[in-house]
DNA sequence: TTGTACGCGTTATCAA
DNA sequence: TTGATAACGCGTACAA
């Protein structure tokens, strides 16, 4: 592949000549050393032929330098994912404030390819790392990596690699999203979702179960789907078992949606016959009919204060990792069961 | 704001002693150039050595000798939009087929930070652009530093700018949707939304005052809206007025998403109080009741599209600017007032 | 207060 | 087939 034609790019040597000053004065000027080592009268000289030549320093001979790049590396699994875009677009926004810039790669739940990706993030030298780790099945070289670039976990902590990570509450909500079903009378509920080895899935399986037990009742867990079919095959699995479970919590968007799905072809009413709750709200969610009962997760503000966390320590700061949790909500409409459509939410503590 | 300490990196001059061999030698194997200018055998050393030394080339020492940086810019306006956030998609997959990696900055919608993020950019040295433009209201210097980066237009042109763009088809679409709800009896008929300079906005005013005019009806466009609040604004006082239409047509999903609130909150019955068609399917519309009849635009195809005329770019291919116009879909659901909730979709040609 | 020399990691060029 | 050298744009260390 090669590079077309670009336009001669305008250096510190050029604003140097233009103003008829030596390189490092230039150089001063741009940065603003502490201790004022020029003229005002020169710094105007050199400000009026930076705008003159429309100069912009060049970032990557800085970064080569040895300087700070100014890029951080922003992995998450799926932009397409509403939560990871939310979650991007807090990341996007603070680092706007910083002046940084994010670059943006995917995992696609693959340890491999996460892997790759932030090997790459590495060869372009990135400042620090904004990660959401996948489980790792298979051996791979990616803590030796993270052990050179500062990072912070995001939903999910990494296997094996104790760093910052801002978390959000998993297990809490999906407890109560259990016992709130259980207080509406059923006593077969089912946990739909993704392979448990996630993180996430994991403890959103142990507040359910957690729910479950303390209520007496059996958990009955149908975990490992990893994609939207999957997750309906799961669905049309126990709903067409032989005795059903009445109510079913769906552990993630993609995976509610799919019940939603098999409900509707199997003609279930929700909630009559069939009683919904699951995670993720969205915006449309309280026009969905019925409305859907389900955990907000507060994905930009995760965002947010992961890259604040990450500047942070880019700045110098030092201290054992922190491990930030944040508190989700459940929102309840419609589809467990409860009449009232009006904004009736409960706070989790 | 000082660097933390960083791992140093294993560069190609280690590798080169580790192989007992020169720079240059390193530098070839690594790059496999056409004409195999080394023997197999100093080659076999040298992949040893980089296996054994974990060698990473730096892209950004690349970059700064003049080569490709492997980084590419990609400006929307706001990531957390699911819209926008399909075109990322698109990008980030189409990128990582060609290893490239995107930078991700948001301009929402103004015109100023558009500049701002298109130098920063520029300062990050990307080999090229992918650009979702806001209408240029202010003297920017915008087109003057993208004639120096090779540039891909997404979803709207750039004012002023001749360049390669992926479009997607507004006008006919929006022509199609308002011949629907006239097909449905209706005579007035209200377009709600943004501002109408949004070129977008301004394609889709043209079908819908197309459709109006061919059916002898008066157009009534209700846009100027930039957010949430806006778009429920001028909604509740188009509904309000003392002979509201009985039909509206949303140009976005935030806008219809506000029309619904607002049609609510007035007790109006839909459709059969108030028929709705809008722009932007996602997951979740199906379940939304009353089923919404909206345009289905190829997000993640414009985002592949854009991004593979943008690799040709760069390989080198020649040839005035392209203009690739993506075909969008109206669903038709029960919005608009047809009964079927069948997936009774028409292919706008 | 200002300027010079060097080095960051890589590749193009040229010589061996 | 290989290696030495210069250069990319910038900032640090030092000299003027």
């Amino acid at each position: 592949m090669t590079v077309v034609s670009r336009r001669a790019a305008v250096t510190i040597k050029d604003v140097a000549r233009e103003a008829g000053v030596g390189l490092m004065t230039v150089s001063r000027v741009i940065n603003g050393v502490p201790g004022r080592k020029f003229s005002e009268e020169t710094a105007q000289r050199v400000r009026a032929a930076i705008k003159q030549l429309g100069y912009e320093p060049n970032h990557v001979a800085r970064s080569l330098r040895g300087q700070r790049s100014g890029v951080i590396g922003l992995v998450t699994t799926n932009v397409a994912d509403p939560f990871w875009a939310s979650c991007a677009r807090g990341v996007e926004m603070e680092a706007r404030k910083q002046n940084y810039v994010p670059i943006l790669v995917a995992t696609d739940e693959d340890c491999l390819l996460e892997e790759r990706q932030v090997a790459a993030l590495q060869a372009h030298r990135v400042d620090g790392l904004l990660l959401v780790s996948t489980y790792r099945s298979k051996r791979t070289t990616l803590t030796s990596r993270l052990a050179g670039i500062p990072t912070v976990a995001m939903d999910r902590p990494i296997t094996g690699f104790k760093t910052d990570c801002v978390l959000i509450q998993n297990d809490e909500a999906t407890y109560n999203a259990t016992r709130h079903l259980i207080s509406h009378g059923h006593r077969k509920i089912a946990f739909v979702g993704y392979g448990e080895r996630l993180y996430t899935v994991h403890q959103r399986i142990e507040g359910y179960a957690r729910a479950m037990n303390e209520a007496g009742l059996a958990p009955l867990v149908c975990a490992g789907a990893s994609d939207p079919s999957g997750a309906r095959a799961l669905a049309y699995d126990v709903l067409t078992q032989s005795a059903p479970p009445t109510a079913i919590f769906g552990s993630n968007s993609l995976t509610l949606h799919g019940v939603m799905e098999v409900a509707q072809s199997l003609g279930l009413r929700i909630p009559d016959d069939l009683a919904l709750a699951g995670f993720e709200d969205f915006r449309w969610a309280q026009f969905v009919k019925p409305g859907l009962t389900v955990v907000r997760q507060p994905g930009e503000e995760m965002g947010r204060r992961a890259a604040q966390m990450l500047f942070e320590r880019l700045a110098g700061k030092k201290g054992p990792p922190q491990r930030v949790v944040l508190e989700s909500e459940l929102v309840i409409r419609e589809s467990c069961g409860c009449g009232a459509p009006a904004a009736l939410t409960a706070a989790i503590a």
